[in-house]
DNA sequence: GTCTATACTTGGATAGAC
DNA sequence: GTCTATCCAAGTATAGAC
């Protein structure tokens, strides 16, 4: 988080613009959108309340440097993973790691937090849109070589269903948020991958990957 | 709680309660929970704002009252949209119907926000959690039938399904709220009445509507 | 039951000393 | 760049007149 060198050669300067965004964060995450004020971040930054416009020139615009932050670190971080995956469902295994990482950073709740608080503040709205774009053609560009070679390829279009796993990722939060407790979103992601097992022995009747084409069972204890 | 039978009994004393809930629910609907304050609520209202805490106590008691109003209109009518509804495909078109008119009305953004909004206050989610749980019970029920009639039966249970439904319900209502534009969500709602189709033709392989066995095709003009 | 008035707190935002 | 101090608007909540 902080600059690498033990010494300080720029004083403090510099990263009182980081510490909010952090704390930014941190209180998306942990107190949501309505506890997300000036004052509230700045005491956890651990400094003056009038640095947030100073910097950021406002509270809002403080929140979407902080939705800027987390939303590139997420983009890094699925970009990383995507490239590992081959199968569907290694896919959805994959989906179902990673939702939970951002359960449990708060990450997912931010995002929440952030589109629900388009509804009071005017103009947020297409701030937030536009950040919100990315993460849903990534999900599109993950899921398309997946469809491609799967039985349904000609029935579904890859930007559909990437909108409606973005959907889903969003609501699964809001329910395991307010349950406290993310074990019904995981056993559907469980239920998710039986179903694309299936699907990779459909499309593994393609040449793409024809040497894995063993059908996987049930694993006995 | 209405004033005795000495006074008018059809002077408006007793429904600037109801005139705060009605209020409170076009708030939520339209301007969001971190907007829900009693100043705005009850100008809304066309009272005054003190009465929101003679009435309620706080205001996060009216809001709950007004997300109770809420919680069983929707009930009452998702309930008798139901009795018309015996195959799966029906079931997706009246889950389109009413979805799109939770959207218009802005009933589904009531209740994102009301769940949003348990992050900033504390004591809150219980409340809410609460009160979500029948639309998931509801939910469950409503899908349950459809399920048993369908290949799936053995596969998934009817309460997973639910979960994921009302998942997506609220995810869609974020993303349609965001792009104001819910074109995205109901062309998902087309697809999955493609899908429920064949579940239909399916599911009429077993002996429990022998009547209607015929197979729908794609209308022509 | 409803209003006015008020006490008190919190929040956004700016000015000016350092 | 950061802090103190301050202004002003808006919030919750209560007291008391009618």
């Amino acid at each position: 988080m902080r600059s690498g060198s033990a010494s300080r050669p720029t004083s403090r300067s510099g990263d009182t613009r980081l510490a909010l965004v952090e704390a930014a964060m941190e209180v998306l995450r942990h107190e949501g959108f309505s506890a997300a004020t000036a004052r509230n971040i700045a005491s956890r930054a651990g400094c003056n309340q009038g640095l947030v416009f100073y910097h950021f020139g406002s509270v809002v615009n403080l929140l979407l440097a902080a939705l800027d932050e987390v939303s590139a670190q997420r983009r890094q971080r699925y970009e990383q993973a995507l490239g590992e995956v081959s199968r569907p469902s290694e896919l959805v295994e994959l989906a179902a790691r990673i939702f939970a990482e951002d359960l449990d950073t708060g990450d997912a709740a931010l995002l929440v937090e952030m589109i629900a608080g388009t509804a009071s503040t005017p103009g947020l709205g297409a701030e937030v849109k536009s950040r919100v774009e990315p993460w849903t053609s990534f999900a599109t560009a993950a899921l398309e070589p997946a469809l491609a070679s799967s039985p349904f390829a000609a029935m579904v279009d890859a930007s559909e269903v990437a909108h409606a796993v973005v959907a889903l990722y969003l609501g699964l939060e809001l329910l395991s948020h307010l349950d406290g407790d993310r074990t019904q979103a995981m056993a559907l992601f469980g239920r998710a991958r039986q179903l694309a097992a299936l699907v990779d022995v459909l499309g593994n009747a393609s040449p793409t990957t024809p040497g894995t084409t063993r059908v996987e069972r049930k694993k006995s204890p």
